[in-house]
DNA sequence: AAGTGAACCTGAAGGC
DNA sequence: TGCCTTCAGGTTCACT
């Protein structure tokens, strides 16, 4: 499910139950999921109130209140499930209602709110690609995950000018540039697919030839940067995408990909008005890219 | 240095 | 029905 769209609407989904909660138990079912959980983890985390949950790229960041952060990515398939208690039959005594796979339920983080009982987040995960870890507050910015991440494709941070200067002199495909994380934080393979047909830009051209000989944006810049504001922004307010039965952390579908102008539209003709050209799919560092040849220069 | 492909892991879907 | 292959939203590492 995740590129940055679906994570912020997961963060937008859990911020209610988990800001202002105490963690009173963690429940891991195993001990790894792509990276073993740091020693001590449970016992860390146990007893913590979430001062805060934010998000930077595709990580989600819940701030606790003893100066750490726990950072959770959810890799490939990684997903959260709010659950609220049905029944309350005996104090502390909890049950919930069966759902449909438990098989890939990894983390159970049970909460205490002064204003709801028996509510719990679920992490689930079938191919564990997703991890979690813990880092102080402090260090944040300088951990491996974070230093060398690139530009937020949400707010101001991603203009033209920075993005040419970023892009400039590289000679790999565009399509490669947008997915690696240095340059811009937070792109997938879908969204990439999606910003370069709005900015009408093949995904074979060399990146560098976004950028002016100058290395200053041209209008190519200008049309990238647009376009991938635009699509992340869209995305984020239509709720993320929906592949593959995912779901939002309170069960809500994401309907973005009923927008999708490319991806997954091999053989269908282009959406561009006037173009009559055909969707294509090709294969780029091993992943597929979608689009249009006819319009996409 | 830069670019590609494989690896990590599981499940779903399609072909025969 | 069942077996086999291919593919999937991410990231890292090894190789050319």
């Amino acid at each position: 499910m995740p590129e940055l769209p679906e994570v912020e609407t997961v963060r937008r989904g859990l911020q209610p139950v988990l800001e202002g909660a105490r963690i009173a138990e963690v429940t891991l079912a195993r001990a790894d999921l792509r990276f073993p959980f740091p020693p001590g983890f449970r016992e860390r985390v146990t007893g913590r109130r979430v001062v805060s949950l934010g998000r930077r790229a595709k990580y989600l960041l819940a701030d606790l209140d003893d100066g750490t952060v726990l950072v959770m990515h959810l890799g490939m398939s990684g997903a959260f499930r709010i659950e609220q208690a049905a029944t309350q039959t005996v104090p502390g005594a909890f049950h919930y209602a069966r759902s449909e796979d438990r098989k890939h339920d990894h983390v159970i983080f049970h909460l205490e709110r002064a204003d709801q009982a028996g509510l719990r987040i679920v992490y689930n995960d079938p191919r564990r690609f997703g991890f979690m870890t813990l880092v102080p507050r402090a260090e944040l910015e300088s951990h491996p995950f974070f230093a060398g991440l690139g530009l937020e494709p949400v707010g101001n941070a991603l203009d033209a000018e920075t993005l040419a200067h970023l892009l400039a002199g590289k000679a790999t495909p565009l399509k490669a540039a947008l997915l690696d994380q240095r340059i811009v934080a937070g792109l997938g393979n879908i969204y990439v697919c999606e910003a370069l047909f709005r900015a009408r830009l093949s995904p074979q051209r060399a990146a560098g030839t976004v950028a002016t000989k100058a290395g200053r944006a041209g209008v190519r810049a200008e049309r990238l940067a647009v376009a991938i504001r635009e699509v992340i922004d869209a995305a984020i307010a239509a709720g993320g995408s929906t592949l593959r039965d995912h779901r939002q952390a309170d069960g809500q579908l994401g309907y973005f990909q009923h927008t999708f102008q490319v991806y997954g539209r091999e053989g269908e003709p282009c959406r561009t008005p006037g173009c009559g050209g055909t969707v294509r799919r090709l294969v780029q560092s091993g992943r597929s890219t979608f689009h249009c040849p006819r319009c996409q220069r």
